[in-house]
Formats: structure tokens, C-alpha cells, sequence
DNA sequence: CGCCAGGCCGTGT
DNA sequence: ACACGGCATGGC
């Protein structure tokens, strides 16, 4: 088990208050309903939310976010709309086993999903094609407004370069390592907190270069790192 | 042009 | 168990 390092926790603790102050409040998804969540968080999949945005428009110009519409729109069509943000084979079937699944076990309704425990719907959402542990999180925080938190490439990028977490350290570890940060809210702000840190997460994401390895030798990173006048993870 | 984008999955060690 | 390449398209 790869051991954060001391003080891990409050560090990134530390880190969030100041994104949030610089960055936030954002409470967050750019999305209208929770459905659009959802397919939000298929098509976004290492993908610029920019094309995002395209099939969106693509989607919404043919009333496609209603279930009803979703589910009876054939497969290919469905590909065509999704084009602009890229594996359209692969996320449109997706998509559609979505849309099988909340028929098959919450009657086609997103509140049914909603209302049913995390416990039970993260690993039904995990088994589903198309959706790793990231798709589920943000759909569970997003669309059905339970405490989840989302780790994304960006997040694994600050905890590691900045060695609150070795290089090889787990998607399970960064989670149980944020969860941490938030030790001690109440339940009810939790979800709150978790919205809030992936938002700012990703509004500073383009911050923590691909290539760099490590956050001080990059430019952009730079920046990010003196948020506040002063060092954020150090 | 080449790299990158709010991942995920199948395959080979 | 883990590393690695493929998946599609568009923006910069």
C-alpha cells in the first residue's frame, strides 16, 4: 500500500480553500438537467469540452434530452450527432446501454436512479460499457447529487508532481486521499465540497502540463502554484 | 504539423 | 496485477 506522504491530506486540503478563493465558487456542471449530465460525462471522456459543447448543440437541436427520445433514436443517427467529440462507435453504444439500464432496472427514471444509495448504483454504473470509476463519480455527484468524488488526470497530476502521492499511486489512493482532505464536514456539505474541487480542478487544469513532470520546472504550473502569493503544495 | 483533450477497454507480459 | 496501444475528432 503506497503511503501518502505526511501531512497529505491537509496540504491538499490547503491547495482547495485557495482555488476555491481565487477560482470558485462554481457549483458546477454545464449542464441544464441531469440527464444532460450524463451524457455530458460520456462525451467528455478525454475529449475538449469545446467538441462537447458541438454534439450538445447537435443533441439539443433534435430534443434528444429526454430518455424517451434517447431511447428511440436509432444507434447510428445517435453516432452521427456525437461526431464532434470523437469515439463516436464506442460512446453512442454506450450511451444507449445507459439508457437500457435505467429501463431495465430504475423504469427509464433518473430519479429513481437517483434516489436509490451510491452503494448500490456505483457498481452498477462501473459494470456498465463505457464507464470507469471518473464516468461514474461524476455522474453520481452531478446528475444525482450524492457525495462522490471525482478524480480526474488533473488531480492525479497535483497530488503526484507535488508528492503528496508516489507516481504510481492508484485511482482508489487519490480518492481516498481527497475524501480525506474533507474529513470531519458534515455529510450534506460534503457533496457540496466535492462540486466544488473537481470545478476548480478542471478550471485550472490546462495548469498542469501533460509533458512536465514535475509542476515547478512548468511555466503554466507556475502560476497555479503561487496562488495566493505563496506556495500552494510545499 | 504535432500535441492535447474532464477515459476506458482489450491485450500482452 | 500492471503497462501499453487503440479509439475519433477538433482546436491550437
Amino acid at each position: 500500500m503506497l503511503k501518502p506522504a505526511p501531512g497529505a491530506s491537509r496540504r491538499l486540503r490547503d491547495f482547495y480553500d485557495r482555488l476555491v478563493r481565487v477560482y470558485g465558487p462554481r457549483q458546477w456542471w454545464p449542464a441544464k438537467t441531469p440527464l444532460e449530465v450524463v451524457i455530458g460525462a460520456y462525451l467528455t471522456q478525454n475529449t475538449a469540452w469545446t467538441s462537447v459543447e458541438k454534439s450538445i448543440a447537435n443533441l439539443e437541436a433534435r430534443g434528444l434530452f429526454t430518455v424517451t427520445a434517447l431511447r428511440e433514436i436509432p444507434e447510428a443517427e445517435l453516432r452521427v450527432l456525437i461526431r464532434p467529440s470523437g469515439y463516436m462507435i464506442r460512446k453512442a453504444a454506450a450511451i444507449k446501454a445507459f439508457l437500457a439500464f435505467l429501463d431495465a432496472c430504475y423504469g427509464g427514471s433518473i430519479e429513481k436512479l437517483a434516489a436509490a444509495p451510491a452503494e448500490i448504483t456505483r457498481p452498477q454504473l462501473l459494470a456498465l460499457p463505457g464507464v470507469g470509476p471518473e464516468t461514474a463519480d461524476a455522474i453520481l455527484l452531478y446528475a444525482l447529487g450524492q457525495p462522490a468524488m471525482v478524480v480526474d488526470e488533473y488531480l492525479r497530476r497535483v497530488v503526484t508532481r507535488h508528492g503528496l502521492l508516489p507516481v504510481k499511486a492508484r485511482h482508489a489512493e487519490i480518492q481516498a486521499l481527497a475524501e480525506k482532505s474533507f474529513h470531519g464536514e458534515e455529510a450534506a456539505s460534503l457533496a457540496r465540497h466535492f462540486n466544488e474541487f473537481h470545478a476548480v480542478i478542471v478550471e485550472t487544469g490546462k495548469l498542469h502540463c501533460r509533458r512536465t513532470p514535475q509542476c515547478h520546472l512548468c511555466p503554466l504550473a507556475f502560476d497555479l502554484a503561487r496562488i495566493g502569493g505563496e506556495p500552494i503544495l510545499s
